[in-house]
DNA sequence: AAATTGACCAATTGAACAAAATGGTCACAT
DNA sequence: ATGTGACCATTTTGTTCAATTGGTCAATTT
């Protein structure tokens, strides 16, 4: 049997997406990079937004059992905290796709983008969300909202990575797991 | 003595900028909402950006005597932080022109508001900075990095005004100051 | 003389149209 | 049956030109 063409597109459209973002990507280039006809992409996806669906489903799989695995249950909530941040940063320099999306989403709004990275910060969210419940009902940490939990948790890992260093030098690793600890955990209350 | 044309000028500008945003107000509107020769504007201002600053910057000017007042200097920092946030959400009420440069820079990024509201934010940002380096030396909060502490108490801010109401019900003004006291004061930890 | 004005100008913007590029199809080739 | 690229409809991009707009200044008013 000769190559899997549909893994060649998918290799092909990953690469041209994580390298120029969804818009600057097109089909013919797709199917020139995969070494396929163009006709060949639509037998397997029905468009180019389903292509993009797929990878990114695969990248919200991936990130998920990254994160599942960076997560140890019977550690404390907190050191989970710290684990999840730390390999979520891996992640994020693994794969230029994560980058370039968000890139894509400030500067042009692309709406399949805008769609696609809602789609991505809900289910890190809804993970959170998870965790947070878990933590709360083992006592590990007070009772709160875990939505509203989550979603403070993700805008201030978002703040720290792409607002800080518009005038600041980048935060490191341990810096942003150590901040997470200091300003949501113990409070800055003496 | 007849009316004072500079007033004018400015009271025009101020509520065209506030309801149109600054690139949709021009100087012909200005000049005949302030019943004044459009030639009248440039004897007082070099150009539109110089009206559109000396506005700004009053009103930063007010957000500081706002923020100043609605601050006790004996209280603990933790309510300080209250009344600041309670200041300046009804700042945001009171004055339409805030909300319309928020929205102005995030829908059309006009660069002259892009401008404006970093001046705003840094200002802000200073302020808090300076609150809590106060409350460092009183030994009223840890030791912490006073500029990184005002971006996250800032961000959170924002993200609690402005992205939280994206899929959710609005936050009251009293649910904000709790979140502020719960997540940065308190902690999470139990 | 000093202050004010609006016709005027250069530069910018945006509407309208043409040309190029792109997503998607399908008759044909393998 | 599977794969393909020429082909088509639609969208995007480039271009032109008229209308708009920021800014000036000679004429006018105070």
């Amino acid at each position: 049997m000769s190559v899997d063409r549909r893994q060649l597109i998918v290799e092909a459209a990953t690469k041209s997406f994580s390298l120029f973002g969804y818009k600057a990507t097109t089909m013919d280039q797709v199917a020139k990079t995969a070494n396929v006809g163009k006709g060949t992409i639509y037998t397997f996806f029905k468009n180019k937004e389903e292509l993009f669906d797929e990878i990114i489903s695969k990248l919200i799989l991936e990130m998920k059992v990254a994160a599942d695995e960076a997560i140890d249950e019977n550690a404390p909530f907190i050191e989970n905290v710290h684990r999840a941040i730390y390999r979520l940063l891996e992640f994020r320099k693994e794969h230029q796709l994560t980058i370039k999306l968000f890139q894509e989403k400030k500067e042009m709004g692309t709406p399949e983008v805008l769609d696609v990275v809602e789609k991505v910060e809900n289910t890190i969210l809804t993970f959170i969300k998870g965790k947070v419940q878990q933590a709360i009902e083992k006592g590990e940490i007070e009772n709160c909202n875990p939505e509203l939990t989550a979603f403070i948790m993700l805008k201030l890992y978002i703040s720290l990575i792409f607002d800080w260093e518009k005038n600041h030098e980048p935060l490191e690793k341990n810096e942003i797991a150590e901040l997470f600890e200091r300003y949501l955990f113990k409070g800055l209350s003496n």
